[in-house]
DNA sequence: TGGTATTATTTTAAAATATACCAACACGCA
DNA sequence: TGCGTGTTGGTATATTTTAAAATAATACCA
């Protein structure tokens, strides 16, 4: 199936598979292909160039078809949102509850998902002083990433 | 003038004229309205909003004409966009440079800004050990204020 | 295997958010 | 006064997201 995936990406795709299944909601072929899409993507990717890439594959796709996909996955915890984007990414590690962090570069688009429970609880303890109780967190920065910062030295 | 304004909201329209006017840019009437109008607002409010109520003073009013004061505002830091929402807020301290966090309750709306540098930091740490570069942070936690929150104990 | 309930999909449409572009005007300064 | 820049006016359109209704597919149970 997935030839155009990684073999690491591929796994993951299983795991979503599997993860759904387990969950007794249905990894339909539509949901696959919009899945399959966003592992493509190591930045994050916006709903109408997911749907540019479905249509591909797709013809009858429409915005939302890439929406209820994409709000299935969100649902699920197996895609975050990019706030500060309007952009999807597909999440590495979910199932197991994590916080959610992004790093966004603003050069070359990749987003890296990092998973700090520092920077969790950090603002949870700050919201705390105002007796504001945390629902969900947005957190994403954006900046420039390893690769793009030259690795000269003088 | 601002007779719709509090005391200590018409001190920061008037400290936000004399920011402006100190940086020699303009704090146009057009600007002021809409600047009046976010200092209204003790929740963040959407850019259409801000055009409905602006109409009512300005009829000629136009998308773009909100966009652009906004823009102006975000650019000078005396509003901050929130990024999940939409919408946007005056900030209540600029000038001096600061961390900006929200804190966003889902039930009344209510939009809070803390400035922690602790939350700041520690993400700032996060970053580094990807040796990710952070020039900008928007981090907003969604949940119930303390207003929200009954007070009762049992 | 057929019936039924549920869930997904298709389709059309529109709401909500944001920008591009160009012309006209106004203000500050030479 | 005239020039340049910044501001506003106005039209149009792009982008992102959701609503709603009809149809189709699937799961599940008898």
């Amino acid at each position: 199936m997935n030839q155009t995936l990684s073999e690491s990406k591929e796994l993951l795709f299983n795991k979503a598979k599997d993860f759904c299944e387990d969950k007794g909601v249905r990894f339909t072929p539509l949901r696959a292909k919009v899945y399959q899409i966003l592992l493509q993507e190591d930045a994050s990717i916006g709903a109408y160039d997911i749907l540019d890439k479905l249509k591909l594959i797709e013809d009858s796709a429409k915005p939302p078809t890439v929406y209820r996909a994409l709000d299935f996955f969100l649902e699920l915890g197996l895609v975050h949102k990019v706030e500060s984007t309007n952009t999807f990414k597909a999440c590495h590690h979910f199932g197991c509850s994590h916080p959610v962090q992004f790093l966004i570069c603003d050069t070359c688009g990749d987003v890296k998902e990092i998973s700090s429970e520092g920077v969790k609880e950090t603002l949870e303890r700050q919201a705390l002083q105002s007796n504001f109780k945390i629902m969900t967190q947005t957190i994403e920065a954006h900046g420039i990433c390893n690769q793009c910062q030259g690795t000269g030295i003088s």
